[in-house]
DNA sequence: CTTGAAGCTCTAGTCGCTAGAGAGATTAGC
DNA sequence: GCTAATCTCTCTAGCGACTAGAGCTTCAAG
């Protein structure tokens, strides 16, 4: 029997927090461990990998639903890995839109901020910008979420 | 007595959707307005006026929080606005952050995605470097939030 | 007068966690 | 062996900024 460890320890090898490998367990993407006496964990190397690639993934960016796909197609080598490459590809231009979008927000906000020499609210350029949409430079943005 | 309109109305005027008008209403943001002997809400210029700041405010990716106190600002002009250019400010800082992290991840994901030339699972890159932090370029990120 | 659109309230769901209550398990030191 | 401190357990609720839907009432046009 290969040699196992709690939750707290897992938590500490992989960056994650503990509720957080709960809830990885809830939703799915963690399986169900196999539990000592006292009904604790127990986790094994396994477990550590798998959760090390959620991590890993997760600070990529990736969605936890993008990350179901992805250990599912780690688990099964002899695919293609078309899928893998399409779920990266969609993030990277999903990553690089948002970063368009922040970089036209930079150039607003920075005329704003860099606009206002005055000192009281009545003449000040950033509630002046905000109160009407024609003073701002430039079209409408999409929501930024 | 001015005229009068509906949240239909405000919606369309304002670019922003009925059920999110009742939501900004319900958080404190858009006031109680009258409403009409069937129960309906009536809206005034000023009504549309403060939407709109909320909905630009929006779209420059500040918080709810934030507009908040924007508007509160833009109520009293006579009051020096320091606080505004420091939302502002704080709120550029945070954009400029979040594209430095987004630039970071953009980098690695198309590594990844350039690299992965084969054609199985086995010896996918994409799937590769998530399994192994050792693999990536960079070291850690902090969350994306 | 009827029909269809628009309005109303209320609840629940989204995403990826995080926080807290209140209980039981385990470990370290004495 | 006992006690205290630390983990761990389950469960529920909350975050932000909405969005979706059920089931109802009101309104405007023909």
């Amino acid at each position: 029997m290969a040699k196992s460890f709690t939750i707290g320890r897992l938590a500490k090898e992989s960056g994650c927090k503990v509720p957080t490998i709960r809830y990885y367990e809830q939703v799915g993407l963690m399986p169900l461990p196999d539990r000592s006496e006292g009904n604790q964990r127990l986790y094994e190397r396994r477990h550590l990998e798998r959760l090390r690639f959620i991590r890993h993934s997760r600070e990529l960016g990736f969605t936890l639903d993008d990350i179901r796909d992805l250990l599912l197609l780690s688990e099964h080598p002899e695919q293609p890995c078309e899928t893998a490459d399409d779920i990266a590809r969609r993030h990277l231009e999903s990553v690089r839109d948002r970063i368009r979008r922040l970089q036209l927000l930079e150039g607003e906000l920075a005329r704003m901020v860099g606009q206002c020499g005055q000192h009281k609210v009545a003449n000040c350029r950033v509630i002046e910008i905000l109160s009407d949409h024609g003073k701002c430079q430039s079209g409408d943005h999409p929501p930024i979420a």
